[in-house]
DNA sequence: TGTCTATTTCGTCAATTGGCGAAATGGTTC
DNA sequence: GAACCATTTCGCCAATTGACGAAATAGACA
């Protein structure tokens, strides 16, 4: 079955991956996998200005994957997506058995 | 536990994710997803001028995302990373959950 | 109402990315 | 080895992204 993704679709998608295509926003992810964080929380995880975190984070809830809510003072953000943490390891696992060939090969 | 994942994997990552990040290259990912293709069948898949179909498909390379080979005149790109097909279906298929959920809350 | 606190938005700058056509490369065929 | 073919690299320009500090916003509390 040859397939032709619909134009959109593809958009929407890469759209995703490059809201995941930074190290601190896939830290950001990793933080709030863990449950839900104040912006404060997040600032200190990555280490860069506030302003910087926050627009990191935009572009995240714009890939909808992470949400925020607004609780008095605060902002906490959770993810919005949650296969986004077993996501990640598909991502590893098939390179680490990419090495365990490479290994055998050499061997 | 807390996992704080080495900063060297997340730039790895966000790498991979990047080379993600443009509905051209997941084109062409779906594309040589279906067998091994030359370069002059992906110009024609992305409608796309040459130079550009290649410095794509480099990004995709240098990601580890695609693999190539050169066979007299031609240059053949394949699949290096099994696993991206399933991978896509992995981000739509939350997504659609998550349209029901909403249909849910308003129905 | 005024002030403090948490966060976002704005303005600016540097770096990266995406696109193209032209030139370079490297293998093939005559 | 000259002409040819498929592909990549180069040089350029425009658009986007990433970072920061300063200014703006919005809720809480005196």
């Amino acid at each position: 079955m040859r397939q032709r993704t619909n134009r959109r679709v593809l958009e929407r998608r890469a759209t995703v991956f490059r809201a995941l295509g930074h190290a601190d926003r896939l830290r950001l992810l990793e933080a709030v996998a863990g449950g839900e964080r104040c912006v404060c929380d997040l600032v200190d995880e990555v280490g860069s200005s506030w302003s910087t975190v926050s627009r990191h984070l935009l572009v995240l809830k714009e890939a909808e994957l992470v949400a925020d809510e607004k609780r008095g003072l605060q902002v906490f953000y959770r993810l919005a997506l949650p296969g986004v943490p077993s996501f990640m390891e598909c991502l590893d696992a098939p390179r680490k058995g990419a090495a365990v060939e490479r290994r055998r090969g050499r061997g």
